[in-house]
DNA sequence: CGATCTGCGTCATACGAATAACGCCAGCGT
DNA sequence: ACGCTGGCGTTATTCGTATGACGCAGATCG
């Protein structure tokens, strides 16, 4: 564990100034060297292991080649993995890395990660809530570039990237409409969640289109557990006349959904046909049939949530990411028809 | 967004130089500032915000606070979040930050991954898998103070960090035989992983002190999914001597139980005990009784990665991270007793 | 043939913080 | 009155890299 080999043994190995040794290896400047004094220098950082030391790159630079991501739950949130796979992915093909921390919502631990990466010099901030929601972003990030991810910034000061709830929300509903269905139920999460405010929406638009006025009793308030899915299936059946189709705010409503139906004696998709949100992997496996879902798209957004760190003239609005429908086999043609 | 304040701003707002507000801030050197002039100098960076440039005090002082993370499927695994979050959170109480990149599995991206941590000046490296297995340590990664994570590294060059799998799997048979089983099966997971050798190894250790003979024929070799724990299940309560309780090399496992026994009719626990192991969260719902387990201790272990990376004196050797038994509801004394 | 340009390098300096070395002054002992 | 010590600050230098300013030889031009 020597100490690191600098431009200065480089540059001795290879006979030249350091000057040279960093026109070449930084690839701008091109020109200023000739191509085989350029080959001497690489092969010599190559013999050395040379790696830059980039606190003095960005010494001189001023900023560091560094995104900071603060989340409040990054480590129990099941999706919030995909979240920082994309934002890292997008960092690391522009050259960038990613330093995450998860202050478990606590705000002075909040403060001080932002405080500790705006001592970084990172490029930019990245912001995350682990479920879709409003936040107020803390001042201190304001000081530098910072994006919100899978939240709304209250004041829009600074770019957001949320899911798409809406067009989701509208083409889940779209695909049951398009199956012939027109008795459709929608069993809602949490609604002060923008999530559950963007779904149904889309939900209600879908249908209006469609000619049809939203029934305010086939929307059931759950709280997107499996427990509201199953209470709600059983009511929404009990109906006097009871939906043949259900749009789940969630996959967890819906796997309710399914033991209710089951226990009901109903089949998916022959009797109701079923349409979650969420494509939540781990739940997967437990639906049989197959649930024809809406992904939440966590990747694309963690790539465009760094990307427009990275993109200093991006306006401050929300970018929207659409929510793919995912087909499989928990919806059928209305039958009858 | 203007450029940052640095010492020099602070040093000419309290009137000092800048020597003194770097003494004053650093806290080193007690003793060389009058309280008067430390007070006015802190009252200075705080009106002007300002903010440290660790780029320049790690330039000066050789190191980083940084650790570096690198992981195959840091994303995907469902739990690989504790594990980062306990390496984060014993680095952030030592003053060090986190930088993490999941490399997926990608050999070039991974050394081009340590190699980008090298040039940030880290104090070190955590390599980490995220099923506990046996690896090779990248040869750039010994460069630098390196810890295996979730890992062994094949010729123990530097320190490993495991669950003690072992004793693991000798307190979940410990549990049953204390509850009077004495025909205790087992359905393990993929028979490669260390994890699936030291869960059996205990098990047969366990059995042996209690004077019981394990018999081969009641371990069955799964592959650590729900579908094999259910066959299992079904191969084994169908031998002649059917077990009286089974421990699952995992919760998966365990599931395929819980289903098994339930279409054969037999109660949990009455009719057969179940430990099983992982203590995965998002399985957690849907053991009824509550499944008595075995934790994972991820978050100790990120802490004990991060700890060792910071010890530069800790030994190359495999330190193994306690797993507790979780008692739970699917374990009850045996019937006849 | 002197002036200008071009290609290829070198020199020197700056980035922001840490720290070794030094200076100054008050107080104290003799 | 002199030297000494401690307390409190300052000055100057250093880390490794980037970059503006400059140098120099050979080619080109009027």
């Amino acid at each position: 564990m020597a100490q690191r080999p600098t431009m200065n043994d480089v540059a001795a190995a290879a006979g030249v100034s350091q000057a040279v040794v960093s026109i070449v290896l930084s690839g701008s400047y091109a020109g200023r060297a000739s191509e085989t004094t350029a080959q001497r220098v690489r092969d010599a950082a190559t013999d050395l292991d040379y790696h830059p030391n980039l606190q003095a790159k960005s010494l001189k630079t001023g900023v560091a080649e560094i995104i900071g991501l603060v989340g409040d739950e990054v480590a129990t949130a099941p999706f919030s993995g995909m979240l920082i796979k994309g934002a890292q992915d997008r960092a690391w093909q522009d050259d960038h890395m990613l330093m995450t921390i998860d202050t478990g919502g606590d705000d002075a631990l909040e403060s001080a990660a932002i405080g500790t990466m705006l001592s970084h010099r990172v490029r930019g901030v990245i912001y995350t809530a682990m479920y879709h929601r409003e936040v107020e972003i803390p001042a201190a990030a304001l000081s530098t570039r910072a994006v919100c991810l899978n939240a709304r910034e209250r004041d829009n000061r600074v770019p957001s990237v949320t899911p798409d709830e809406v067009t989701g929300g509208y083409e889940a509903t779209k695909v049951l409409l398009d199956a012939g269905h027109t008795r459709i139920a929608m069993i809602n999460i949490h609604d002060v969640l923008p999530a559950a405010r963007g779904r149904r929406e889309g939900y209600e638009r879908a249908l209006r289109e469609a000619g049809i006025d939203p029934d305010p009793d086939l929307v059931y308030r759950g709280e997107g557990v499996q427990r509201s899915g199953f209470e709600a299936s059983r009511h929404l059946m009990s109906l006097d006349e009871p939906p043949t189709a259900i749009f789940c705010g969630n996959d967890r409503s819906a796997l309710g959904a399914y033991q209710a139906l089951a226990e009901l004696g109903l089949r998916i998709p022959e009797d109701v046909s079923i349409v979650g949100f969420d494509d939540q992997d781990l739940l997967r496996d437990f639906f049989h049939p197959p649930l024809t879902t809406v992904r939440l798209p966590f990747a694309e957004m963690g790539d465009r949530a760094a990307a427009l760190v990275l993109d200093a003239d991006a306006p401050a609005e929300v970018h929207l990411i659409h929510c793919p429908v995912i087909h499989r086999q928990s919806v059928a043609p209305l039958k009858g028809r």
